[in-house]
DNA sequence: TGTTAACCGAGACGGTACGTCCAGTCTTCGG
DNA sequence: CCGAAGACTGGACGTACCGTCTCGGTTAACA
């Protein structure tokens, strides 16, 4: 294997690449991004920015989750507390409009092209909603959710609303409305909660 | 005044733009969309499609919104046969990967900048949302659900969970999944449903 | 013929679109000339001029003459005397900057395109060239010119050097080079000029 | 220093555009010469047209003379034998289409613009001129020329007198015309020449 | 201790698209 | 029927980026 020959890949580089992108798209948006603007601004040849990432939608992929790598939720042995700890943690995470900025940039470029799209999210959701998805089970296991509920379901739920609520441009993503979310979500979530009454139809159309 | 003054606009050109839009949205997504590529296909000159909409997002939102008048939810004085058959409708909606391709390219308008975000969002899901919202209180008002949820948390919820399943790519954004969801809000509306025992905490950092 | 049928064109119409024509040429010169801007400037119909000028450049042609109707030399009698009048006369026209450039505009006319620099040249340095030739063809007669001489090479060269010099950019185009370009021409044609010596070589090639 | 770093620009390049600029303005003349054409008839990206030349302009002018490095007169000892010889030279030169094409495509260039037209100017007949003035001066050095004439007028005359010729579409720029411009150029240069006999007049209007 | 392979910055390459301007034509209303 | 207004298709403008290639010049591991 020719594997180590040749001189190594500059670190500083890869650094300066990805603090450039995070720069730009704070400043810009996703859609003023470019390879060109990157490397000026990392002060570096636009193929050492290829070498490492065959196109935009990666490179601001790493460079989003290199930055903050945003933990799933406790565990403290409460649910309910760590859920709601954690979806204020993610209230104030969005809070700061160059966060916001980052998750609509990686939304822009997963929604742009479906191809990128599925890697895109299997590396920036993925782990955290994995995760949050664990701990909803190990609360169903300790009882404290209804074990026949659909968790997954529940991930996509609060994912879903927050980021639903960054693109909207609410930039304020208040607490209140986390807290109508949270309260929502887990009341359904509760053991004890009465089932829904309504017969599933059929089939339905449009 | 200048009213009526000159040559009004073709509505036929208007009528083909929108069409080779949706086409090339279709086809190729929203990375590959291009003004130009639009006026070809659409056999008119590019002036006339820049008379019309200033720039790429406000063309994909009404060419979206032109194709679909996705309506809301039906009253027929019970909500959660309503939301059950609303959300099986959208599902069925999403099922079309054409359809699926246009909410990517809307939400891609929309992340890209976020000086569009707003407005596309006031025309894209704000009527939805809307009307969405509105079931839910008409619902409230019969005492089919909670009076104290916070109707708009459910939406972002619903809508939310819909559109992130969109983006990731789940191109089998199942029944049993939309089932899922649907049971998890349902309860968690339920006039009986029991409320969470957790304390609010004081504050949380991320 | 349905003459006189309708409404009659404009007269003011006419005068503005010239007007406006020669002010936007003294102020931006021939290429940044556009048949929109002379229609913005003079509040007429893109079609107003067109009706009257095929193109740009007779219309060029018929601003440029219709301001200036420069006569040909006089005749008192003394062909030197008329030709040094003329000469200074046409030097003290270009001096100003306005017919500098409407001369500079008309060449371009005839240079861009030769389809139209024939007719061009025709109405433009046709009636003055004319008028020229005669004149010197009349003091051939009266014997004050060499009988012999090719007066339309004189008059070619004297129109040429001062289009040449207007084109070539010495704003100054000087008394003085008039001075020798007439000192130089009328000895030539003095009746008692002295032939030249050298045979004329059979053939060239450059 | 910026000097000699980055890809080094391409010498085939070079020399299609101003090929490609050729061939067109032999073909289309200067009017329906577009840099897209030029471009795409050298299979060349337009940035690789614009980095070596910022407007049509001094592209014409490269093109035009890259192609023809038309020599000054020679110095044969005989004034007028190299002054006839050169001119016959230049009608020669420009009796070939597309030479007469290319002197009225940097005509065009210098008359639209008359930023331009200096520098065109200097460029292009400038070192024409020049050694046809040196020449001259020459001559009346040797004595076969008057001392006391303005050489740069005849230098105007004979090049002015060529070029209006060759603009106003007299494709025969024939060899009795520029015997007859020879003729009189020449006998008014001659050392026993005859003066002038009016008197210059004080002052003038057009 | 060279040689060699891969890196580095810089920047040119053929292309695509941008958003604007203009050419020349067509279509409306109103005089 | 003319005139102003202004929309129409089409083409060119000059700029920004794309992703690739080609320079001269490091920087290591291999031989």
């Amino acid at each position: 294997m020719t594997e180590g020959r040749g001189r190594p890949r500059s670190t500083s580089a890869h650094r300066a690449i990805l603090d450039a992108t995070r720069d730009l798209l704070a400043e810009n948006g996703y859609a003023r991004l470019s390879i060109d603007r990157v490397a000026a601004r990392a002060e570096v040849g636009k193929q050492t920015v290829y070498r490492r990432w065959p196109s935009k939608a990666p490179l601001v992929a790493e460079a989003v989750l290199d930055g903050s790598h945003a933990p799933g939720p406790a565990d403290t042995g409460d649910v309910h507390r760590d859920l709601r700890a954690w979806l204020y943690g993610l209230v104030a995470f969005m809070a700061d409009p160059r966060n916001a900025a980052l998750i609509r940039a990686l939304t822009a470029a997963a929604a742009e092209d479906p191809h990128d799209a599925e890697a895109l999210y299997e590396r920036l959701t993925g782990p955290q909603r994995e995760e949050l998805v664990q701990r909803l089970r190990a609360g169903a296991e300790a009882g404290q959710v209804r074990a026949d509920a659909d968790l997954d379901a529940v991930a996509d739920a609060l994912v879903g609303a927050l980021l639903y609520q960054t693109l909207a441009g609410n930039d304020s993503l208040s607490l209140r409305r986390a807290d109508g979310l949270f309260d929502v979500i887990t009341r359904g979530l509760r053991t004890d909660a009465p089932a829904a009454t309504t017969d599933r139809p059929a089939a339905e159309s449009p």
